[in-house]
DNA sequence: CTGAAAGCGCTTACAG
DNA sequence: CTGAAAGCGCTTACAG
């Protein structure tokens, strides 16, 4: 009897494949593609034979034939802020639930243009951006798609003009936290890492604008910032050294609004080496509600990003979008939630 | 004069590109590759053309045709971990820098055939897996690609056999960190969290008990584990929740070893409701080394896990190995960091 | 220096 | 129910 060849011919293309069935491309390929009138021998025959060689269809022919299935690309410039993470792994999952496939790219600010150029040469039915980018360097990217037919969304960045958008409603938010804080008899806040000209960050102290005017507050004297002094992180040690700087001054804010929460719980511990009591002597929020939240003592009052309501939107949007170009630009707000925890009280007596 | 058409005849292709120049396919196909040999006056004019028309050629269509650029397929299950997350933000960056594209899948456990096969459908010259996988389901996948003459490597997950590996020395950092404790007279250790079947975990127990018997301890004896006690989640109200449990008994171990540094930090909160000290009373040391550790009261000892070091390990591995079969299975261990802080000190007096 | 033709690995009409 | 041929959008020898 023949020996058995050590190393079978590689089977690289359905060619291949086919001559070691022993039937015609075509067959392979409807069997391949789960097409109906086939007889069930031989479909069973190729199946057996896919098992033995493990052959997979070149997804680049597939693609370029066929129609492929539809294709998500998603950018984003920031893996280390956790809640943008949540929302990409929420946002792929979502997706592919409804079977499309989705490209994921972490790049570097000023890449966005390499990136969406990318996105297009793989025939992405529909481009995501996570986070905050350049606003002008964005709209330009948004025309180009809208030019192709190409859909898109922006998640978390608010105006972007033309733009698709869904993103927490920020100036809702922060006129919610101002808003209680006020009813705690605060007066005077101070803004730790808020002086940053993100749109997110615009956003929110839009609201807190807003919130004070309401009470017939003036926001140029109720609000104070000391971010200039420290070259900015937005961390904890960020944090810390901002509250030191505010412990000591005589007329120190009863309330702190925070850019996240690293930085609140920075300044909370700041506040409590310089001798102060937190909420007794001033009240703290932060901005995400990350578990780090929990952790702090006390506890620490956030406003809560609400991803997966933000998340089914974004899903919703991009299905709808994808393969039907929208003239009219469409813009989401998802209502955040202000989680009190121990770090707010009523404010303290003069 | 005629009226120029509201919408100019879409360009599809280098076809239609190529008739919009002017030019031969070839001659366009020419300059976008940036071949030599084509007329300086010939490319600006196509690149003119590119400009106006914004026309990118089908990746796919490349693809199939000309080799392509070399492609990583990443495969996630977990970007809940911080130090996971920074290191597929890492790998993708250090790629991208060697010309290599990176497709990421995100995606839950169970999926990496699906995934591997993906990655397999886009030509893929390696995959790589981050985190902890099921060790055989991982194996299968290891041995099919190896098949294909596709490289492979596993970050963080050590004892995959025929695996290339790259992962942190987890046994000599946990032998690293009770060395410490012992020298500074702890012979009792309570673990938190750590009593999962993860490989990276068995690791971190085995190098535990390997300095105790250097130490001529009696492991079955100076380890104690209440994680039974507990939901296990590994976060920080875990570590409260096995705190409170461990307060209260009278054979309590004086030094403590936490999965994570959430839960650590959990344990350290648990500790002091209980009306413990840190590290008067008993001694903490977390895993990870993130930014948290500095938020804790005191400050929380870790483990670094060096993702710098380990990841210039992972892509050199990538680079040397794609596109060229290699049958030997290489491992790579990198050392860890042990940080101390504030949460470790001398045991108590009995 | 430029172009017409072949072919990458698939799927999809069109025939049988 | 199965197969031979055309064609997706590129690049690459091969000719001129």
């Amino acid at each position: 009897m023949p020996a058995s060849p050590r190393h079978p011919p590689p089977i690289r293309s359905t060619a291949d494949f086919a001559r070691y069935v022993g039937l015609a491309r075509t067959t392979v390929s409807r069997v391949l593609n789960r097409h109906p009138g086939v007889k069930r021998k031989t479909v069973e025959r190729v199946q057996r034979a896919l098992e033995e060689t493990g052959f997979t269809p070149n997804a680049f022919a597939v693609h370029l034939r066929g129609k492929g299935s539809a294709q998500v690309g998603i950018c984003m410039e920031n893996l280390f802020t956790p809640p943008m993470v949540l929302k990409l792994a929420a946002l792929q999952k979502r997706l592919r639930q409804q079977g499309l496939t989705c490209f994921i790219e972490v790049h570097a600010p000023g890449e966005i243009r390499r990136v969406v150029q990318h996105f297009l040469a793989m025939q992405a039915g529909a481009v995501v951006f996570i986070g905050q980018f350049d606003p002008t360097e964005l709209a330009a990217r948004i025309s180009e798609l809208r030019l192709r037919g190409v859909a898109h969304l922006v998640i978390d960045q608010s105006a972007v003009p033309e733009a698709n958008t869904v993103t927490l409603d920020r100036v809702g938010a922060m006129r919610e936290v101002v808003d209680h804080l006020f009813a705690l008899g605060h007066c005077t806040f101070g803004l730790l890492g808020m002086s940053s000209s993100l749109q997110s960050i615009l956003d929110r102290r839009q609201g807190i604008v807003a919130a004070l005017t309401a009470h017939r507050l003036d926001p140029d004297r109720c609000l104070q910032c000391l971010d200039h002094l420290e070259a900015r992180a937005n961390d904890f040690s960020f944090g810390r050294a901002i509250a030191r700087a505010f412990a000591s001054r005589p007329d120190r804010p009863t309330a702190f609004l925070a850019v996240n929460d690293a930085t609140a719980i920075g300044a909370m511990v700041g506040f409590q080496e310089a001798g102060l009591c937190v909420p007794a002597d001033l009240s703290i929020v932060g901005f995400n509600n990350q578990e780090i939240c929990l952790m702090s003592n006390p506890t620490m009052s956030s406003v809560d990003q609400q991803i997966d309501a933000t998340i089914d939107a974004a899903a919703e949007m991009i299905l709808g979008q994808i393969g039907k170009p929208v003239a009219e630009s469409v813009v989401r707000t998802i209502p955040s939630q202000f989680v009190e925890r121990g770090s707010t009280g009523r404010a303290p007596r003069h």
